[in-house]
RNA sequence: GGGCGCUUAGCUCAGCGGCGAGAGCGCUGCUUUUACACAGCAGGGGUCACAGGUUCGAAUCCUGUAGCGCCCA
C-alpha cells in the first residue's frame, strides 16, 4: 500500500464512496491514526476544558530497560479507561512519564561499564551521572516510543521524568517541610546493608531466599569459670560484637543464672546474662514442639545489637551497648565502633564475613568450645540488586517517620470503611477519609496490613544517581547552640534549633555527637539555594553525600507532575485542582506497598488530606509459558513492539484486555519468529543459574539448523549479541491470534457494510420500533452491548468489557444481522439507516480497545451519511477518538424483539443442525412444513429464517406425511423438512431419531427425578420449578414427535 | 512463619448456589456461495484437583488434603 491509508474514494457519487483493501493492514492504520491524532492535538487537556475532570497518572516505568508485555497490559488498560471517559465527554488527562529508578539504573550502568572493564570509581561523580543520563535518555525515548506504538493516548505535552526540575522542586519542598515538622530524622539504626553496592536498602528492596546453612552451638564460659552456657547461632562471625546473652525468664535454668556474667571467647569481653521473652526455649525446657526453631534452640541467645534487628530491640530493652565489628564492605574491622579488640581477636580483622565465619567456627572447635553443628535451611535476606546476603548494619541514615499518625494513620483512615477490617477511626472525618477503594477488594487487606506493621522508612541511599539530600552540616561551637540542654537531653538525636539560617528559609536541627561535639544540620530550600549554599559552604558546611530513595520522588508523582507546590512557576495553573485526586491508579500487586502506600501518605499530608486517587486497580500479572513472571531482570519479557509487528497494536490490545480477569494471572506461551525463514517456532529452552526456564540465547533455525539466531532473551541479558551470522529473532505468541482475527473481522464487516450503504444525508428520525424484527433486535442488542460494556468498565472487569464487544460485533452483527439483511438492505433505505447506525456505534464501542482500526475506518463510515435513529444518538465527529460515546434510550432495549428473535435463532439453529446431520449440500434449498404458530414466527421475521436456514418455501403441515419428509422437533412441536435429499436414507434417519430419543429420555429422567423430589418442589423458588416443568413438557413432546416419526419410517 | 490467588475440554481461560457446564485456539466433516479461509456452517471432546460436609439442589458455599504461583516477614 503506497498511500498512508488504503481507503480511497473511487466509486461514483451515490454509490459506495470508499473501497477498502481486502485484508486489514495494521501498520497502515497505526501510521494513519497517529497522523490524525497528532494533527488534532487530541490527547492534550487543559484544566479549564469542558467536562468533569478524569485523570490517570501512569506508573512511571523505570528507565532501566524497554517495556515488556506486563507494561503493555497495564498501559492498555489505562488507555481504555482514558479513551472511554474522554468519549463520554470528560476532561480526560493521562499523565505520562518515567522514573529514574536510582539503584536499579545505577546498577545496570555499572554493569555495562564493568563489561568494558571500568568501574564507577574511575569516574568523578559528575562524569558518572552523565553516563547514567545517557542511558536514561536512550531508554526514556524507547519507552515513550513503545507507548505511542501501542496507542497510548497520553498527554505527551506533559511528559515528566522524576528528576525533571519540576519534580526536583517538589522533592526539595517536601523534604524541607517534613524536616521542619520533625517527620524526617537522622538516626543511627540497623539498616539492610548491601556490602557490594555499599548502600542501605529499604525493607522491600530485600529479597528472601532459602539458603542451606548451619546452626552452630558455641559455649560461652561463665566469668567465674564455674560452667558455661551454649548459644545457638547461624552467624557465628557476629559473636565478636556480642554484648549479652539472653535467656527466656520462663526457662527453668534462668533463676540459677540470674545476675551471672560470661566471658566472651576470643574477645575476652565480660557480658551480662539478660532475661527476655523473645528467646525461644528448646523443647526439652518447655519450648513449643510445633515451632521449628524450638527444635534447634539451645535456650541461650547471643545478643549482637549492632548486627541483628531483633538483638537491636533486645539491646534497647536492656540498655546494652551496640558494637559494630564490620566495615562497610562487610569485612571484620575495629575502626567502626569496636574498641576492645583483644590481641587474639585482632587475628580476625580484615577477614571477609565468609572467611571470618569459618575461622570463628574453627577457633571454637580448636578450643573445645564448639558443642555441635547442625545443617539448617533458612531464609536469608539478599540485595535485590547485587544478590548477596544483606548485612544488618549499624549506620547513620535519614528516615521518614512514617509511623507517625500524620502519615500511617492518614493512610489507614483513607481506606473505604467497607474494605477495612476492624476498628473504624474515631473522631471527626478529615477530607479524603474513607475515600480509597481497591479493585479487586481483597487487595485492601494488603494495604491495611502493610500500614499496621509499617516501620520508619530509611530514605538515604549511598548512590550517585538520584535526588541529592538537601542537607548541609557542620560541627559548631557549643556557644552557638541556643537550647543546649534540650540537645544534650536528646542523646544524639536531632533537635529542632533555630539559628541564623532560618532567615534564608532553611530549617535547622542540632545534635550532640558521641564525641561530645555539636553538629548543626541545615535543610536548604530549593529556591534561592545558590546564595545560601555559597554562604553555608563558606562557613564550612558540607552537603550530605547521599541521594534519596527513588520512591521518595515517586511518592510525589501525582503532585509534582502538576507543578506542586507552585504550579504557576511552571505554567501549570489549575491542574492540581482539576486532576488531583485522579480517578484510578492502575498497577501491579507488589506496588501496593512500594508506591501506593507512600503516595497516599504524602498526597494526604501535603494537600490537606486529599487522596492521590480514588480507586486502586490491581491488574493481573503476565507470566511466560512456564508460569514465570515476566520481568526486566529475568530477561524473559516480550517487547510489545514484537507483537505489534506480527499481529498489530489493536490485536495486542484487544487480547490483553480480554485476558485481564480478576483472579487469574495470565500465562503467555512465547514463540519465536525465525528471521531466516519467517516461520514461527517454539524456541529451545535452557535453565538459567537461578533455576528459571528461559529461551536459549542462541537458537537454530528450524528450517536450516546450520543457521543461527539470537533470541531476545540472549540479547537483553547480554548472553548473546545479534549480528549478521545470528540475527535477532522477534518473539510472538499465538495467543494474540484472537485479536488479529477479530480486527480482520471488523475490517471486513465494515467493508461489506459500506458496500451496502448509499451515500445519503442520513435520517435519524427513523424509529427502530417500526422496523422489521431483525432491525429491532440488533438495536436492542446494541443497547445491551453498550450497557454491558459500561458496567464492566465501571467495575474494572476488563475481560467482560472485551467480551461484550466481541460477542456483539462478531456473533450478533456479523453472524446474524449482516447475514439476515444481505438480501434486503440494498433496496431498503431505512434498513440502511439502521445498519449505518449500528456500524457507527460499533466503531465507537470498539474504539477504546482498538483505536487504530476504528480511526482508520472512521472517515469511510462517516461518509455514508449521518448515523442515528430515534432513541439512538451518535453525533457526527471528525475523528473517532473525539466522537461521543453512543447514547441509547432505555426504550431501545426492545424485550419483545429480543424474545421473538431468540425463537428465530433457535428455529434456524435446529434446521441447520439437521441439515448438517443429514449432510444436505449448503446450496440446496429445502421446504419447511410447519403449523400456523411457527409459520407466523417465520413470516414475522421477514425472510430471515428462509435466508439463514436455506429454505425455498414454508407451507402448512399436510394431513399425510409426504414421503421423504424428515421430522424436526421445535418447541415441542413436530415440523417437517422436505426436499432435503433426492432419496431419504431410511437407515441413517432411523439411527438419528433413535439417538434423539435416547438423549431426550435421559434429560426427561433428570427432570422427573428433580420434580419427584418433594424438597425441591417445596423449597426451590416457584419460578425455577415452573421452568423445570415447562422444559420437561417440551422434552416429552420432542420425544413423542420423534417416536411418531420412527413409526412413520415403518 | 503470615496473607492472597489458582487447579474446569489437548492449550489459554470464562462461569462462582438452580435451564443437559461455556468461549477462543487446536481437532473432524462440509463449504473457495462476490465482506472476511485471519472465514462460514455443523460436529467430537470435560468423574469442573482430591476427600468430607452444608443444601431440595454444589464446578459454584464450608472444612481438610495435594500441587502451582504471588505478596509480606
Amino acid at each position: 500500500m503506497s498511500s498512508a491509508t488504503p481507503i480511497e474514494p473511487s466509486a461514483p457519487a451515490g454509490a459506495s464512496a470508499f473501497q477498502l483493501a481486502k485484508a486489514y493492514t495494521p501498520a497502515d492504520a497505526e501510521r494513519y491514526a497517529w497522523e490524525r491524532w497528532q494533527g488534532g492535538a487530541c490527547f492534550h487537556a487543559e484544566p479549564g476544558d469542558a467536562g468533569a475532570p478524569y485523570s490517570i497518572f501512569i506508573p512511571p516505568p523505570n528507565v532501566t530497560a524497554a517495556l515488556h508485555l506486563g507494561h503493555a497490559l497495564n498501559n492498555t488498560l489505562q488507555d481504555v479507561l482514558t479513551r472511554f471517559h474522554r468519549m463520554r465527554g470528560m476532561n480526560a488527562m493521562w499523565m505520562p512519564g518515567t522514573d529514574h529508578a536510582g539503584i536499579a539504573t545505577q546498577a545496570v550502568v555499572e554493569k555495562r561499564l564493568l563489561q568494558q572493564g571500568r568501574r564507577r570509581a574511575d569516574f568523578s561523580r559528575t562524569e558518572f551521572v552523565a553516563k547514567v543520563q545517557e542511558w536514561k535518555d536512550e531508554y526514556e525515548a524507547t519507552i515513550l516510543g513503545q507507548l505511542r506504538a501501542m496507542g497510548a493516548s497520553c498527554d505527551y505535552d506533559r511528559t515528566r521524568f522524576t528528576m525533571d526540575p519540576v519534580c526536583a522542586a517538589a522533592v526539595r519542598h517536601a523534604f524541607l517541610r517534613l524536616f521542619d515538622e520533625g517527620l524526617i530524622y537522622r538516626g543511627k539504626r540497623l539498616v539492610n546493608w548491601d556490602p557490594v553496592t555499599r548502600t542501605a536498602l529499604a525493607d522491600d528492596e530485600v529479597e528472601m531466599h532459602e539458603v542451606d546453612g548451619h546452626f552452630w552451638y558455641l559455649r560461652y564460659p561463665l566469668e567465674d569459670g564455674s560452667g558455661h552456657v551454649t548459644v545457638a547461632t547461624t552467624r557465628p562471625e557476629t559473636m565478636l560484637g556480642d554484648t549479652a546473652v539472653a535467656v527466656n525468664p520462663r526457662d527453668p535454668r534462668a533463676a540459677a543464672l540470674r545476675g551471672r556474667r560470661l566471658r566472651l571467647p576470643i574477645v575476652g569481653r565480660v557480658i551480662p546474662i539478660v532475661e527476655d521473652d523473645y528467646v525461644v526455649m528448646p523443647v526439652e525446657h518447655g519450648g513449643d514442639p510445633a515451632d521449628a526453631k524450638a527444635q534447634f534452640a539451645s535456650g541461650f541467645l547471643k545478643v549482637t545489637p549492632a548486627h541483628d534487628p531483633n538483638d537491636w530491640d533486645i539491646g534497647i530493652r536492656h540498655g546494652l551497648q551496640a558494637i559494630n565489628v564490620m566495615a562497610p564492605d562487610g569485612s571484620i574491622s575495629d575502626r567502626h565502633g569496636w574498641e576492645d579488640a583483644s590481641a587474639e581477636a585482632r587475628a580476625f580483622i580484615g577477614l571477609s564475613r565468609e572467611d571470618a565465619r569459618a575461622r570463628v567456627v574453627e577457633w571454637f572447635r580448636a578450643n573445645g568450645l564448639l558443642e555441635a553443628a547442625k545443617p539448617y535451611r533458612h531464609s536469608v535476606g539478599h540485595s535485590y540488586r547485587s544478590h548477596v546476603p544483606v548485612e544488618p548494619y549499624l549506620s547513620e541514615q535519614w528516615y521518614v517517620r512514617v509511623t507517625d499518625d500524620r502519615l500511617k494513620g492518614a493512610a489507614l483512615r483513607a481506606m473505604n470503611p467497607q474494605q477495612r477490617d476492624g476498628a473504624a477511626s474515631a473522631g471527626p472525618a478529615a477530607p479524603g477519609d474513607g475515600g480509597l477503594t481497591f479493585f479487586p477488594p481483597r487487595y485492601a487487606r494488603t494495604f491495611q496490613q502493610w500500614h499496621e506493621n509499617i516501620r520508619d522508612w530509611c530514605i538515604s541511599r549511598q548512590l550517585w544517581w538520584g535526588h541529592r539530600i538537601p542537607v548541609w552540616s557542620a560541627e559548631v561551637p557549643a556557644a552557638e547552640v541556643a537550647d543546649r540542654a534540650a540537645v544534650d537531653a536528646a542523646r544524639g538525636e536531632l533537635v529542632r534549633s533555630e539559628g541564623s539560617w532560618r532567615a534564608s528559609g532553611c530549617s535547622e536541627a542540632v545534635r550532640r555527637r558521641p564525641d561530645g561535639a555539636y553538629e548543626r544540620f541545615v535543610c536548604v530550600p530549593e529556591q534561592g539555594a545558590a546564595a545560601t549554599v555559597a554562604a553555608l559552604e563558606a562557613a564550612g558546611y558540607r552537603q550530605d553525600e547521599d541521594v534519596l530513595d527513588t520512591w521518595f520522588s515517586s511518592a510525589l508523582w501525582p503532585l509534582s507532575t502538576l507543578g506542586w507546590p507552585d504550579p504557576a512557576r511552571f505554567g501549570m495553573q489549575g491542574g492540581l485542582e482539576a486532576w488531583n485526586p485522579s480517578a484510578v491508579l492502575s498497577t501491579a500487586r507488589e506496588i501496593i506497598t512500594l508506591w501506593v502506600s507512600r503516595m497516599v501518605m504524602f498526597n494526604r499530608h501535603f494537600l490537606g488530606g486529599r487522596l492521590p486517587f480514588r480507586h486502586v486497580f490491581i491488574h493481573a500479572m503476565v507470566q511466560d509459558g512456564f508460569g514465570q513472571k515476566m520481568s526486566k531482570s529475568l530477561g524473559n519479557g516480550v517487547d510489545p513492539r514484537d507483537i505489534i509487528a506480527t499481529h498489530g497494536a489493536d490485536a495486542m490490545r484487544f487480547t490483553l484486555v480480554q485476558m485481564t480477569t480478576d483472579t487469574q494471572d495470565v500465562r503467555m506461551p512465547v514463540d519465536m519468529l525465525d528471521p531466516w525463514s519467517g516461520e514461527t517456532f517454539a524456541p529451545a529452552t535452557v535453565t538459567d543459574s537461578a533455576g528459571y526456564t528461559v529461551a536459549a540465547p542462541v537458537q537454530k533455525s528450524p528450517k536450516d539448523p546450520s543457521r543461527r539466531i539470537t533470541s531476545a532473551y540472549g540479547a537483553s541479558t547480554g548472553k548473546a549479541t545479534p549480528g549478521p551470522d545470528a540475527p535477532l529473532a522477534r518473539n510472538t505468541s499465538a495467543r494474540f491470534d484472537v485479536g488479529r482475527n477479530f480486527a480482520n473481522k471488523v475490517w471486513n464487516a465494515t467493508r461489506f457494510a459500506l458496500g451496502s450503504l448509499q451515500q445519503v444525508p442520513g435520517d435519524a428520525s427513523i424509529d427502530p420500533r417500526a422496523r422489521p424484527l431483525v432491525d429491532r433486535w440488533i438495536v436492542a442488542r446494541l443497547a445491551h452491548a453498550l450497557a454491558s460494556y459500561e458496567k464492566a468498565i465501571a467495575g474494572y472487569r476488563f475481560n467482560e468489557a472485551a467480551d461484550a464487544t466481541y460477542d456483539f460485533v462478531w456473533r450478533e452483527v456479523c453472524d446474524w444481522y449482516l447475514e439476515s439483511i444481505k438480501h434486503t438492505v440494498k433496496q431498503d433505505p431505512a434498513q440502511q439507516q439502521v445498519l449505518r447506525t449500528v456500524l457507527d456505534a460499533s466503531m465507537r464501542l470498539l474504539h477504546p480497545q482498538m483505536p487504530f482500526i476504528t480511526e482508520q475506518l472512521w472517515p469511510a463510515v462517516q461518509a455514508t451519511g449521518a448515523a442515528g435513529l430515534r432513541g439512538v444518538r451518535v453525533p457526527a465527529s471528525d475523528l473517532c477518538t473525539r466522537a461521543a460515546w453512543p447514547e441509547v434510550d432505555p426504550a431501545a432495549a426492545d424485550a419483545e424483539a429480543l424474545a421473538a428473535f431468540t425463537r428465530v435463532q433457535q428455529l434456524v439453529d435446529a434446521i441447520r443442525t439437521l441439515r448438517g446431520a443429514r449432510q444436505v449440500p449448503p446450496k440446496r434449498r429445502i421446504t419447511l412444513l410447519a403449523p400456523a404458530g411457527v409459520r407466523a414466527l417465520v413470516s414475522g421475521a421477514g425472510g430471515v429464517v428462509e435466508a439463514l436456514a436455506g429454505l425455498e418455501a414454508v407451507a402448512d403441515l399436510p394431513a399425510d406425511r409426504p414421503s421423504g419428509a424428515v421430522p424436526l422437533a421445535f418447541e415441542g412441536q413436530e415440523l417437517l423438512l422436505v426436499n432435503l435429499v433426492d432419496a431419504v436414507d431410511v437407515g441413517s434417519e432411523r439411527s438419528r431419531l433413535e439417538r434423539l430419543v435416547a438423549d431426550k429420555s435421559k434429560v426427561i429422567a433428570g427432570y422427573e427425578s428433580k420434580l419427584g423430589n418433594a424438597g425441591y418442589v417445596a423449597k426451590a423458588p416457584p419460578k425455577v420449578v415452573e421452568e423445570t416443568r415447562a422444559m420437561l413438557a417440551q422434552a416429552k413432546a420432542d420425544v413423542d414427535a420423534a417416536r411418531r416419526a420412527l413409526d412413520a419410517l415403518g
